[in-house]
RNA sequence: GAGCCUGUAGCUCAGUCGGUUAGAGCGCUAGUUUGUGGCACUAGAGGCCGUGGGUUCGAUUCCCAUCAGGCUCCCCA
């Protein structure tokens, strides 16, 4: 390969001409289906104060503890956002959306970064939807939350996965479950593998999660938090599963199911698909009740999830789902000559004024050349414009899909595609 | 941070058991039709065979290093 001068970094990807139209696809899906939840959009920077995220995400966390690109100007700490609850959280608390009365019901698109090693359906930049439902208790929002995002997967046709969802508890039953939980790991803890050793004593439910074969046996019998969630958890718990039943969207409950942000409560849900290998994660989310208050504002419950959209796009590939159609053009103006093609330049807006899609050739090509370039581009008439037709004033218009054609005048051929 | 793998045309890949001008398909340009695309045929453009060093009379081919990329672990979307 010739060596190139200037590449994009690793794990970075230029989002090319022929990729492009799957995204504004999947991106008007999720504006649509938003709009039918009457979600509203938040748009926050890409850059975000360091300590937000550190605050926000928790210092604990590998996001924060190795995955993220920061950075100093000034007297200033810039971070590239690596997930957007927290800087949306913090939007909410600066602006006191509260005040707007209700709960807010956000949703935002956008690219994150993260400074891991890049594999298969995870980059360093890349990009999620998501939503946050912050003002809300209830069952019902955390529900909502997760219908809106199986929503989007069923519109797109996306039905092998699987959605699990756990509680992670609440202050007070997570810090019984702890403890019974390092009772219970304590005997066998020099068992554990290292990484699991570390999580012991600040985060020992993250063991839960691991996947070291040595950490498995233990893990298998391990206690369960939902017997240790206090009445308003387990009722909150035992509310969301009934409604999701209600709503016929099919889960599993999963008691192993750990989050990794710090700021999770109550509800964690993850959706994950076989269709993605080794990075099986569409979506995750949960309840994160304290994080309001943490970043400043007044205690205020919260839930939301995220989902990746280039393992949704890695989804579709798998299950060869078109979300946009190939590209057209209305129609390709054919000149030949020099009046021929101003001719076509300008009834090209004569065409545009109307809806109709034009386009011409801008390399002074021969006719051969242009029609293969109409065909190239996928035009559904080529207008075809040469001494003939600019004397008559009637224009060839050929139907490149039925190889037909005929002559007309140009108020006809616009009153025929408008 | 660790492991494995790969670097030959715009793309996907052959190939040289080390030896004169490095190949295919697709794509691109043009022609076969100086007023007509998709099919076909013909021609053309496009590669210091990732980079540096070593072995050798000779390296794209062997060895070492380096850089870049991919997959995996970890973790997450």
């Amino acid at each position: 390969m010739p060596k190139l001068t200037y590449t994009t970094h690793l794990g970075m990807f230029d989002i090319l001409p022929d990729e492009s139209p799957k995204w504004r696809a999947l991106e008007n899906i999720i504006h649509e289906e938003a709009a039918k939840f009457n979600f509203e959009e938040i748009r926050t920077p890409i850059l975000e104060q360091t300590e937000l995220i550190k605050r926000g995400v928790g210092q604990l966390t590998d996001i924060v503890a190795k995955e993220i690109f920061a950075f100093t100007k000034g007297d200033s700490n810039y971070v590239l956002r690596p997930e957007l609850t927290a800087p949306v959280v913090r939007s909410f608390v600066e602006h006191h959306l509260d005040q707007r009365g209700g709960s807010q019901k956000l949703y935002y698109i956008g690219p994150m970064f993260r400074a891991e090693r890049p594999q298969k359906g995870r980059q360093r930049q890349f990009h999620q939807f998501g939503v946050e439902i912050i003002g809300s208790d209830d069952p019902v929002a955390d529900v909502e939350c997760i219908a809106f995002m199986m929503q989007i997967y069923r519109r797109i046709g996306i039905k092998n996965f699987d959605l699990k969802i756990n509680s992670v508890g609440d202050p007070e039953s997570r810090e019984k479950y702890k403890s019974v939980l390092r009772d219970y790991l304590k005997p066998n803890f020099e068992e554990l593998s290292e990484l699991s050793q570390k999580r012991f004593e600040k985060n020992p439910m993250r063991i839960l999660d691991s996947k070291e074969p040595e950490d498995q046996e233990f893990i298998k019998n391990a206690p369960v938090i939902r017997d240790y969630l206090n009445e308003d958890s387990s009722n909150h718990f035992e509310l969301v599963c009934e409604y999701l039943n209600k709503l016929e969207i099919d889960f599993t409950i999963d008691p192993l199911l750990v989050r990794g942000m710090d700021y999770y409560t109550r509800t964690a849900f993850e959706l994950t698909s076989p269709d993605l290998g080794s990075q099986d994660a569409l979506a995750g989310g949960g309840r994160y009740d304290l994080l309001v208050e943490e970043i400043g504002g007044q205690p205020t419950p919260a839930v939301g999830f995220a989902a990746g959209m280039e393992r949704l796009f890695i989804a579709c590939e798998e299950l060869d789902i078109a979300l946009a159609p190939p590209k057209e053009v209305d129609v390709y103006i054919v000149t030949l000559g020099g009046a021929a093609r101003t001719w076509g330049l300008t009834t090209l807006p004569k065409l545009r004024e109307h809806g109709i899609s034009a386009t011409m050739d801008y390399l002074g090509r021969s006719m051969r050349a242009q029609m293969k370039d109409a065909n190239r581009e996928n035009a559904n008439y080529t207008l075809i414009v040469g001494d003939n037709e600019l004397e008559k004033g009637e224009f060839t218009l050929r139907n490149m899909k039925e190889s037909e054609e005929d002559s007309f005048t140009l108020d006809g051929i616009i009153a025929k595609l408008a």
